[in-house]
DNA sequence: ATCGTTGTACGATGGTCAACGTACCACCGC
DNA sequence: GCGGTGGTACGTTGACCATCGTACAACGAT
């Protein structure tokens, strides 16, 4: 079975974080995900993008912390690490999700 | 008298925000201003960058909305857009300087 | 086994941006 | 006036990054 890297919950860095949701399009996929798309494949999700560019966004925000990638057979299910941000930056992604609410 | 332009309240966008606060160097002059640091002139800040490249970063601060600048003679009085900050992403600065004071 | 689906690797390209030095401007005090 | 202090403008450089197309790998279903 195929895996991918996690920064574990001591090793996500505030720089990496907020560097990633500074992209319009990878705060879109934080967005769709905290609106209950949880379980969609990358490709299910609503990007004004290529998919190799997809792919990219995706992997800066696992990489980051911010989401969780499992494969799941050829998909990849995609979730938010709520709790392991809201225990290492509290009330940060809430005030990101809530601000992206109110713009969009 | 000089002036310098400043968003108004409604038109402090999220993208920039989050793209100001994405540098490390001005995230530390965010958190000498939340420090206390208000009152004084630019060059009064700890940064390692030169006088040149912080005129930059507290531009960028400031055409984010994020900080207040006010001619006071030759130097620049600044100021944190708490109030206005709060009110457009409640909760966000105070994630950022609460999670920056952890990692400093 | 073969095909379609899903995602990745790779290389290229164009744009943005942080950093700097130098020259300069604006104001204050003397 | 004249120097000094605080900030800005400008041009440059190097790095990073978002984007893409194409080719490919992994898996499921038929």
């Amino acid at each position: 079975m195929r895996t991918l890297e996690h920064p574990d919950l001591s090793s996500i860095q505030l720089d990496a974080v907020l560097a990633a949701l500074a992209d319009p399009v990878r705060r879109a996929i934080v967005l769709q995900l905290a609106h209950g798309h949880s379980d969609q494949a990358c490709i299910a999700f609503d990007l004004p993008v290529s998919k190799s560019t997809a792919t990219h966004h995706f992997r800066v925000l696992r990489e980051a912390g911010i989401i969780e990638q499992r494969y799941s057979g050829t998909a990849i299910h995609n979730a938010l690490r709520r709790a392991d941000l809201d225990s290492r930056f509290p009330g940060l992604l809430d005030a990101v999700i809530a601000a992206g609410l109110n713009a969009v």
